[in-house]
DNA sequence: TGTACATCAGTGAACGCGCGTTCACTGATGTAC
DNA sequence: TGTACATCAGTGAACGCGCGTTCACTGATGTAC
């Protein structure tokens, strides 16, 4: 072989790392292979060599990005008391700072649009990644039958991803702000929240 | 004038009618020129009689879509007692004949993340219409502060386009149909919250 | 240990294609007389 | 009322460009002897 046993897989993962954020940046048709090669320092001859196609890198790079964001909210979980743990990712997730930097954030407000509308096999992925969220997040809740847990990290999810589409949307004035607090507020509200608390009428 | 005085005004309104549909189902890049023009039963070589660019019809189909939601969503709430209309708007949202027919839907899930990529004078079309949108679910919350109102608009709105990005990525089936329940009664509690209820800390 | 060979990650030119945009032209209809 | 002309919405070929993908080639390094 060429180069050492590792090489490979060592230029395979830049590749994926340095796509998944560049097309949460600019989204999942924003970039093409040539300046995605660049990325990692390579150029786009040798693409084929470690993908089958665009799209298995979209995939590939999507999964990573969904990855890193559990690993880094199991972190951050760990360190919390249970009944705090989903309200503090509500706070994290709802700043300025990620809403400025797409890049290194969430991937559903980012690329879920996008990917929801590509090939069934694409969208699948996508699909048991936020399955996977939701039960990271449904983990996080404590003495609650888990179809309730699931219930409220939904509803939870829900609100974050939503909020910081709208957030991006409004840009980063005044308006994106008003936005990014009523939303952190409304998720860490739906985050707090007792199970089995509320009657279905009032 | 070769045609009929409003002919023109006709086809550029049909163009924008079509446009609307097609690009909320295929996204802001998903369909090109020439097939949105033969959508409107023209030539693609038409087009710049009607528009400067491409860009420019992207706004306007936009513009007329969030109008549309707009104008849908005062009728239903007319006919409805005040303190359920936000809770209605929610319901109405949230169903699997939106998640499943995204050219007739709302914009924001389906075409948000790009267009907050896009230009800034775009990306301001786009803001300023979400700002009407907030304003008028404001308008329904009665015997509140404007700014409350608006906080709570914003936390419905953003909990229903979440749940409805998640609902789409999940595709159909039983997944999907998990999230745009959880996301339902998550929107209509929020929607449904007395103001000025929560103390700041619990 | 040293040498010849095989491997294959990476290069860069080339491909076919679709896209947004331009432009010379058409021909139905409104208008001037 | 009838006729000649001007207008301009719409046509379709052509443009330049960027993209995903292919392919013949390179050359550094692992392996066989």
């Amino acid at each position: 072989m060429r180069y050492s046993r590792e090489h490979k897989q060592d230029t395979h993962d830049r590749i994926v790392r340095k796509a998944s954020v560049r097309l949460r940046e600019k989204g999942a048709h924003g970039i093409g292979v040539a300046d995605l090669m660049k990325e990692a320092g390579l150029t786009h001859g040798g693409f084929y060599a470690h993908f089958d196609s665009r799209e298995a890198l979209v995939i590939e790079a999507f999964a990573y990005a969904m990855d890193r964001s559990m690993e880094h909210w199991k972190e951050l979980a760990e360190g919390t008391a249970p009944g705090k743990r989903l309200p503090l990712m509500a706070e994290t997730y709802l700043t300025a700072l990620h809403r400025d930097d797409p890049g290194h954030g969430c991937s559903i407000p980012a690329l879920g649009a996008e990917i929801a509308r590509e090939s069934p096999k694409t969208r699948r992925a996508f699909a048991a990644k936020i399955d996977e969220m939701i039960d990271m997040m449904a983990d996080q809740i404590t003495g609650v039958p888990r179809k309730a847990a699931r219930k409220q990290a939904i509803a939870t999810l829900a609100t974050m991803a939503g909020t910081l589409l709208l957030a991006r949307i409004a840009g980063s004035g005044e308006l994106s702000d008003e936005v990014l607090k009523a939303g952190r507020d409304g998720a860490v509200e739906s985050a707090r929240k007792t199970p089995a608390k509320r009657p279905r009428q009032n």
